[in-house]
RNA sequence: GGGGGCGUAGCUCAGGUGGCAGAGCAGGAGCCUUUUAAGCUCUUGGCCGCAGGUUCGAGUCCUGCCGCCCUCACCA
């Protein structure tokens, strides 16, 4: 059974007993309410914008408002309070002359910051000019045991907030996101423009014709990325399962199945370490269309991201810690070979296998992993060199097939594939390709995979039998993307860590 | 996994070279019927992350552990 932990909360279970010995149910079934404080605000500056035309007095607005108090201020026999609800803020007053000394003294003495009340009253304007409920009556909707992190705000004479204490530990914030978002009105926020771009980029897909699908996410076998997974065991079917690195697979079978565009937004998992950029779970969105290559998805990647950051932000220009970043298409597109000549000095082709290629970053000062392959040590030079120079969005293409099992070749060069990758502010966003659909193709382009990276690697990929039986029925051309919703909402929302943009981001489990 | 930083009151933070653990806000008592970081007077509150060690004496120095942040590695 819980204890009060501190004076704090002490003193806030007693108010509560008090409360129960007066006969006051501090956690009523019922509420009132006839305006959302919004609505509130907005009717009274209504009936003030009519008045000023007749220059009367404003009509008496009644309301019943309900929400958590975010200061309170008593006075003796006159007491201020801020009220919130999901819509905003509004200050109340409460005088003994409406209430009474009984209800003014319980509103002063046993009510407290964070508390959730209903309000009854009618709006007026104080002198000061702020929009106010003058209360006749109120009631308790909900006592709060444990106190929320104080945040104070003052807005100075030239209209800017100056915030005062605060919730700000990112240890806690996440442990306790509730107590984040409910003191932090701009984590909020956050979490609304995440809602949005999710919504946009659906609506866009939905506009071109795409049907969404939802596909296992407990697998037999794993497959669409080099990466790690997750391990899990089904009990009464005796089956090992792996959890999703990618939804590549099952949607492009679906184009088997004669659906010509499919997408999914859903959650992968990836077993690897946690940074900055990668959380262990995080939500994708990936993409297939029958009859189309990797260019047109450059169209049409550029048309969808270009919408989502005006449906989220307003503008197709944001800024992105303290970059300026522009989504007008058309954007810069470059190969990973000029591109690794333009920042790295080194033309890989030059060096087609991986000691030479090995030497040469050791020319450099780079410091090659020791039994990269060739195309590892490529992709290093792209993530190390390259990559934080791209602020734009910026699409690299035409990649080494040997890092690109699931990539059609370039028909003039069999040793690179029709693939891109976008990046935008030195960050990887998303990935696409021209995507296979020879199935003797493909099944020798997983056989090398598996030469590449040996039988006992958990990155090569596992050989997906019931994929290439599904290619062999006769899969058409076609061009997939996936991206990282997450990453995208980072920027949106100008956060530099994709914890802020996770609800729940995983953390080390702690003993409380 | 490697390197660096951090962990002090409910919250935000101070605490040179080892010497009585502090402030603001929150909380409590009192005054206060147009306040808004309300104000004024008084006041409570500590496992200094955890466990060891050095020392007459440790928030401070050392070791180990836990957690978070940054970074590297890993990661299409």
């Amino acid at each position: 059974m819980w204890q009060p932990a501190n004076e704090l909360e002490q003193k806030r279970w007693e108010k509560l007993q008090r409360l129960r010995e007066k006969g006051i149910d501090p956690y009523p079934r019922r509420v009132e309410r006839t305006h959302t404080i919004r609505e509130a605000v907005a009717a009274y500056e209504a009936a003030e914008a009519a008045a000023s035309a007749g220059e009367n007095e404003p009509e008496t607005v009644s309301v019943t408002v309900c929400g958590r108090i975010v200061s309170h201020r008593p006075q003796g026999k006159s007491s201020w309070a801020h009220i919130e609800d999901g819509t905003g803020r509004v200050q109340i007053w409460v005088k003994q002359d409406n209430v009474g000394p009984e209800n003014q003294k319980l509103f002063n003495d046993d009510l407290d910051l964070f508390d959730f009340i209903q309000a009854k009253g009618t709006m007026m304007r104080t002198r000061r000019g702020e929009v106010t409920v003058l209360v006749e009556s109120f009631r308790l909707l909900a006592k709060a045991l444990s106190p929320l992190p104080v945040v104070k705000e003052r807005r100075r004479e030239d209209g800017t907030i100056e915030r005062y204490g605060g919730f700000t530990d990112p240890e806690e914030r996440y442990r306790q996101r509730y107590a984040d978002l409910a003191v932090n009105p701009d984590v909020r926020e956050v979490f609304v423009k995440r809602a949005r771009t999710v919504n946009a980029i659906r609506r866009f897909l939905d506009n071109e014709g795409f049907l969404e699908v939802e596909t296992p996410i407990l697998q037999p076998l794993y497959g669409g990325a080099a990466a790690r997974p997750f391990v899990t065991y089904h009990n009464q079917l005796k089956q090992q399962l792996y959890l999703r690195i990618s939804f590549e697979l099952y949607l492009k079978r679906l184009l088997v199945g004669m659906y010509d565009a499919v997408y999914e937004i859903g959650r992968d998992f990836r077993n690897e370490g946690v940074s900055r950029k990668h959380n262990p779970e995080f939500t994708q969105v990936e993409f297939y269309k029958a009859y189309i290559d990797y260019r047109d998805l450059m169209d049409i990647v550029e048309r969808m991201l270009a919408f989502v950051a005006e449906e989220v932000t307003g503008s197709t220009t944001i800024t992105y810690q303290g970059h300026t970043i522009d989504f007008t298409p058309p954007w810069e597109r470059i190969t990973l070979r000029d591109a690794i000549i333009r920042y790295a000095g080194i033309d890989y082709t030059q060096y087609p296998d991986a000691e030479s290629l090995a030497a040469v970053m050791r020319e450099k000062g780079k410091h090659p992993g020791p039994d990269s392959t060739w195309g590892k040590l490529v992709d290093s030079l792209l993530g190390s060199e390259v990559e934080p120079n791209l602020i734009q969005p910026t699409f690299v293409l035409d990649y080494p097939a040997d890092i690109s099992p699931l990539a059609k070749k370039k028909p003039d060069d069999p040793t690179h594939v029709e693939r891109f990758e976008l990046f935008i502010a030195g960050m990887e966003v998303g990935n696409a390709f021209t995507e296979i659909n020879d199935p003797l193709d493909q099944e020798e382009r997983f056989l090398e995979m598996g030469r590449l990276y040996g039988e006992d690697s958990e990155e090569g990929h596992p050989v997906d039998e019931d994929y290439l039986r599904a290619m062999r029925y006769g899969m058409p051309p076609n061009g997939g993307y996936g991206m990282g919703v997450d990453r995208l909402v980072m920027l949106l929302t100008d956060r530099p860590n994709i914890r802020e943009v996770l609800l729940y981001p995983h953390l080390r489990s702690r003993e409380d």
